[in-house]
DNA sequence: ATCAAATTTCAGAAAATACTGAAAATTCGG
DNA sequence: CCGAATTTTCAGTATTTTCTGAAATTTGAT
């Protein structure tokens, strides 16, 4: 591993417990995505130190979010590995994964809760507040699977735009400030 | 606790591990969250059976994320603690912090590391692939950015267009499909 | 300033998570 | 279908993280 690799598999190792993944999934994943080309489970064993073991089992994380694919290369048994280099492809992978895991189950206990005839004002106030927070889960996620249908261009080009995006939509009159939905 | 918070409560234990929180801290910030008063931290303590010590460090590390508020009551020098209870204002917070905590370490990394002159042909490769990740990250932080300064209604207006905003920017031409920039 | 009420700190215990090596299972060329 | 190459599983160990209780510190009313 050059100095360059080495520093952002050691940066991807120690942010994996804050995005939700471990050192060692962090790890492979950030050399898989720097590698020129496929890797096999054996050189990631090797060039991290990890048994093989581990490694297998970090590969299994990181296909279960879809981070890595799988190849094979001809006359050749072993599996490979290598990550799409797409950024935005990326993204949207990741968002998808990060909604289905943290937003999905949530929204599905907000509902059920919300089913419930309140026993109390206490009750009362509590299923207020989970459908404040209900109603902008769903929104989200909504927003999400909508937006994840424009193709990266024009995803681009919006996120650019920013905030302008408001003053033009005011101009074109769909979106007056100040009035109810 | 009644059988509805307890059962919310119960949740954001269970998924505070994903969302990068441990189960004490998610526990007390549901706990605040639904209760139609603030509480203080033996309340809390009390209610989840946890120690008056863990309870205080969940509390320091909500209030690092800013999602609860510490509050006096008249005649009694305890710490009580509440939550904000609009949805958009905590969604700002999270995003917020979230940015702060993952993004930010892994976007000024990035950026020191694509100063570096590469040293191979692998290293050429791999800081391509790392711009690309670069100049995506540094575009949702900056789309953060702007879009936080945007008011609630508007940013719920823009969500429910989700799509459609393409659409719209089309016609009026500020938008167009296969233009460069 | 004093002192009791309240909060914080922190070293060590408990619990959860990550990692390994050996054994089992699978895969595929012959 | 045999057997070597490869991958997976899993029980046990190591590491990390969380949690507690006791002690130290801070706070504010008198």
């Amino acid at each position: 591993m050059t100095p360059l690799v080495h520093a952002f598999v050691a940066h991807f190792g120690e942010m994996g417990s804050r995005w939700g993944i471990n050192r060692t999934v962090g790890q492979i994943y950030a050399l898989i995505f720097v590698s020129p080309r496929p890797l096999c489970a054996d050189e990631i064993a090797e060039t991290l130190s990890y048994s093989r073991s581990n490694v297998s089992m970090g590969l299994k994380e990181l296909q279960s979010w879809r981070l890595v694919k799988l190849r094979h290369m001809p006359g050749d048994r072993r599996e490979y590995f290598d990550a799409p280099t797409d950024a935005w492809e990326i993204f949207r992978t990741l968002a998808e994964e990060r909604r289905r895991r943290e937003m999905e189950p949530t929204l599905s206990m907000l509902r059920s809760a919300l089913l419930e005839t309140p026993s109390s004002d206490e009750d009362r106030v509590a299923q207020e507040r989970m459908k404040g927070m209900h109603d902008l889960i769903e929104l989200m996620s909504n927003w999400f699977d909508d937006v994840q249908r424009l193709d990266a261009q024009t995803l681009a080009k919006l996120m650019r735009m920013g905030a302008r995006v408001q003053k033009l939509l005011e101009l074109t009159g769909q979106l007056k400030p100040g009035t109810k939905e």
